[in-house]
DNA sequence: CAGTATAGGGACAATATTTTCACTATTGTA
DNA sequence: TACAATAGTGAAAATATTGTCCCTATACTG
């Protein structure tokens, strides 16, 4: 496994939730866990400019912290579901709330551009 | 400057926010300066285990997706104060709610930790 | 004069994260 | 037989982020 050498901080509960969900697709894979995808494949198939090795890497990972459960049916081809826990629910909320920001400053975002484009400036 | 080589994936808000919001250090920063620090040698001291260079690099990004306003008194020695914007603010409640949810996690997680030594299981 | 405080940057080193690719193994399908 | 689908890992490379150290400049203090 790989060993950090920075120490991490944990002064303030924003480290802790970023520790946990600071991962470039953790609440993406949150999100769609919660919407119904389950299986590795279909997650992988939702996140294509993800590769492989990192959803692994960070479902694992959410694992390890409690936020969701692993289900291994014993079949082959193998087949593998994750599923919230109530840690996992608990951070809904926040997910959502990233979601619909960065949803509106997206589009913020865009005006202001077209403005900027058509030569329109805000006071 | 530094030029990033992996495209940027912007298709759902979340990757948005945390573009934004993701670096090890901004969530305190904008927590910090909501609470009355201003001045980047005082961020510096209520930060110990951020290095001075990453402050002062995160700060300007955050300056330029225009969550913070950077105003600088010509004086000497410098003077400097950062404010957050309208956009600043917007993000308040999730910085609050990252800093909540981390804080409830980190007793949890100490409570596991007690009961384990105490010998105690919950069921 | 020497040191401190102020805000910040450059150069570079150290560390962390992500990507790529090749592999494991089994079953079904063309 | 050859290949796809399934879930996952190892090794190594590529990239990103963070840390360390030294430098700029000015005014004040001792």
């Amino acid at each position: 496994m790989y060993e950090k050498k920075i120490p991490k901080d944990f002064s303030c509960g924003i480290s802790i939730t970023l520790e946990i969900m600071g991962g470039k697709w953790k609440p993406c894979l949150i999100d769609s866990i919660n919407k119904g995808m389950h299986r590795p494949s279909e997650l992988a198939k939702h996140h294509p400019n993800a590769s492989k090795r990192v959803l692994s890497l960070q479902l694992k990972e959410l694992e390890a912290y409690g936020v969701i459960r692993k289900v291994i049916h014993p079949v082959l081809p193998p087949k593998v579901e994750y599923f919230l826990t109530e840690v996992g629910e608990s951070l809904l909320p926040l997910v959502d709330m990233m979601e619909n920001w960065g949803s509106e400053f997206m589009s913020e975002f865009n005006n202001r551009q077209e403005n900027i484009h058509v030569g329109v400036t805000k006071m």
